[in-house]
RNA sequence: GGACCCGUAGCUCAGCUGGAUAGAGCACUUGGCUUCGAACCAAGGGGUCGGGGGUUCGAGUCCCUCCGGGUCUACCA
């Protein structure tokens, strides 16, 4: 249990910006690891033998094992492809030449290492491994195909069950630009993570039950034009509500009445509640429609309606374990050891009674504790909303710890805003917010432009289905492929640029590996064609075989962090150094062996790249 | 007032719980297609990592402070 010390588990604490499990270290935790793991065969997570047989190294050298840890890291290529650097704090720490340390564990290492890399140190104490191209070769020859990439994946969280509360817009109004951002961060994190091993519960966590509907029915009722709830039911829904907005907000009287059309729905009117469920639909239709283009996903549609019947108790147990009081007439948790939270109150009943979304937030974390049994409750919103699940998280420790519940892990994956080019949140010129649909068919349309000037020799049918994923694709790969926890310019000239980190260089790679095969005369890569592959050689080949190892860590660090901008800045680098290995080795050579581990190259970069696309939601091409 | 996020090349951004000479793309300069898709590749210039202090063998990364921008701060979600 050497480096387990070092992880931090939310309840001690920590909270929810701890972070958890990795991989890599966890699986250390098993006795004895290491002897003769390696040389066994080359591994998935390479990486983690090293980390085993490093750690293994430092016992028998005599290391304290208290204090030492490998800190094994992908290293800069120009000194290998891992380095250990955890002699230069052990040194340190002791006051021993870091240098000699680093000697004397090289030393207990070597044996274990024959075979597999070369080792060396450098500077100051790094231990720097770099693999053999035999090993390469290795390497790529046992993961190539998905399912034993997945398998070799499944290790960082397997048995681990997820539920991810994603999208979960209000309804009666329209998918905007604003939208977008966590529906296709939280289809990437899901796909990421059910790759890796997990098992993963997706939840729409709809905003169905809010004050907006008291004006909404109220609206409906009054000013609904049928003709238009026929053509488009979405956009009349939208302007019944604006429309009953301004009434309530001119005429008291109005106001009087949406309040009462609300307190007959809550009380279980069978009209408005009819009224309501149509409502529902209507919006679950919209919706429908923009998943359905977007490819994503839900296993439950969850509202916060489904939770009414749930609240009570919660209110009930919070008072009773003294962690909710009645402040200004409403049911409030403070949280006295917080800076803040200590005078700003987690407001869980409203003082008129009603039930708001930290309600039924709380609720939802028992359910999802209780009926899911999670192990981990990850929720995607835009990170304004970051105080309300700091204050949701702190309460759902101090009750579930109160009651003895098993208390799961959370994670608030928030997320910046999406700007427009003024630096200012993204709108149309009339100050309303881009419309998702609207937004996407301009996608499409941009692409169709390129696609027919790049390729016009293409049947028109072909044009559109390629403008289609690179519209699609260029947009949500925008959305994935910078930090998501800042705020993003949006501009069509840079998401849809075929240079750079974007959607478009990465199916541009994809499609000309696939023209290769093509070019063999058969559909996809088959294993014979590479039986006598040989290993690595050229700079370029040994760059990319490199680079495609280090798919393992790629998916340990991203989904660690749950970040899936590492996958895309990873994805990048690959299809960088297979352009750079395509200009600078020809492929189809006359000779067998170097033909062969080209093509085995080709077809791996393919798998992977076409893996790692698929996870963050694109759908890749044959031609473009 | 307080809390959180952000500040890295002219612009847009990476930088993996502190590690080796801070990296990409765009733009700019130059070179490469009668040979596998040039929607590509190779090379070059461009940096007081917002300022200042501190911890450390080592700081873009951690701590303190100041400046600048954003968000939130009692019954919307």
């Amino acid at each position: 249990m050497l480096v387990l010390s070092s992880l931090k588990w939310p309840g001690s604490g920590t909270f929810c910006h701890s972070r958890p499990w990795r991989a890599t270290e966890i699986s250390l935790a098993g006795p004895g690891a290491g002897d003769c793991a390696v040389a066994m065969h080359v591994s998935f997570q390479i990486a983690a033998d090293l980390n085993r047989a490093v750690t293994s190294a430092a016992l028998q050298a005599g290391f304290d094992p208290a204090g030492f840890s490998a800190e094994i890291r992908t290293a800069d290529p120009r000194h290998g492809d891992f380095q250990a650097n955890g002699v230069l704090g052990y040194a340190k720490a002791r006051k021993l030449n870091p240098r000699a340390v680093a000697e004397q564990l090289v030393a207990a290492l070597a044996p274990s290492m024959e075979g597999l890399c070369d080792l060396s140190i450098a500077g100051p104490g790094f231990i720097n491994f770099r693999l053999k191209p035999d090993v390469l070769l290795q390497w790529l020859g046992r993961y190539g195909t998905v399912e034993m990439l997945r398998s070799g994946a499944s290790a960082l969280h397997q048995g681990q069950r997820y539920v991810v509360d994603f999208s979960s817009p209000n309804t009666a109004k329209q998918l905007h630009v604003g939208h977008i951002r966590g529906m296709v961060i939280g289809e990437a994190i899901c796909r990421m993570l059910a790759f890796c091993g997990a098992s993963v519960v997706r939840d729409n966590h709809i905003g169905d039950w809010g004050t907006q509907f008291g004006k909404l029915i109220w609206g409906y009722k009054h000013l609904r034009n049928d003709e238009a709830l026929a053509t488009d039911p979405l956009e009349e829904l939208e302007r019944l509500y604006k429309a009953a907005d301004a009434a309530t907000k001119a005429d008291p009287a109005v106001l009087e009445a949406a309040r009462a059309e609300l307190v007959k729905l809550q009380a279980g009117d069978r009209e408005n509640l009819e009224l309501w469920q149509r409502i529902n639909a209507i919006s679950s239709g919209a919706f429908t429609e923009i998943y359905r283009k977007l490819d994503i996903h839900f296993d439950h549609q969850l509202g916060e309606s489904f939770y009414n019947d749930r609240l009570n108790p919660v209110y009930e147990e919070l008072t009773r374990l003294g962690l909710a009081e009645i402040s200004e007439g409403a049911l409030v948790v403070f949280h006295p050891e917080h800076p803040r939270f200590k005078t700003q109150p987690f407001i869980i009943r409203k003082s008129d009674g009603a039930a708001n979304y930290a309600s039924t937030d709380l609720a939802t974390m028992l359910y999802r504790t209780e009926h899911f049994q999670a192990d981990a409750i990850v929720i995607l919103t835009d990170a304004r909303q970051s105080d309300h699940f700091e204050q949701l998280w702190l309460t759902t420790q101090k009750w579930f710890g109160m009651t003895q519940r098993r208390l799961p892990r959370f994670e608030h994956v928030s997320f910046g805003s999406i700007l427009g080019e003024d630096g200012k949140a993204i709108k149309t010129r009339s100050g309303d917010p881009i419309r998702l649909k609207a937004l996407l068919a301009e996608a499409e349309d941009r692409a169709l432009t390129l696609v027919n000037e790049k390729s016009p020799e293409l049947s028109e049918a072909e044009r559109k289905d390629i403008a289609a994923a690179v519209g699609i694709g260029a947009v949500r790969y925008a959305d994935l492929s910078q930090n998501r926890s800042s705020d993003y310019v949006f501009a069509w000239e840079k998401i849809l640029s075929l240079e750079g980190n974007t959607a478009p260089y990465l199916l541009y790679a994809v499609a000309r590996i696939h023209s290769i095969f093509r070019k063999q005369g058969i559909e996809g890569p088959t294993e014979a064609l590479f039986a006598n592959a040989t290993p690595p050689e050229t700079e370029t080949e040994l760059a990319l075989a490199r680079k495609l190892v280090g798919f393992a860590s790629t998916l340990e660090l991203t989904t660690q962090q749950l970040r899936p901008h590492f996958l895309c800045t990873y994805l990048y680098e690959l299809a960088g150094a297979y352009s750079a290995f395509y200009a600078a080795d020809k492929v189809l050579v006359d000779a067998e062996p170097v033909r062969a581990r080209r093509l085995l190259l080709c077809a791996r970069t393919l798998l992977v790249l076409e893996s790692g696309l698929s996870l963050l939601g694109l759908r890749t091409l044959q031609r473009m």
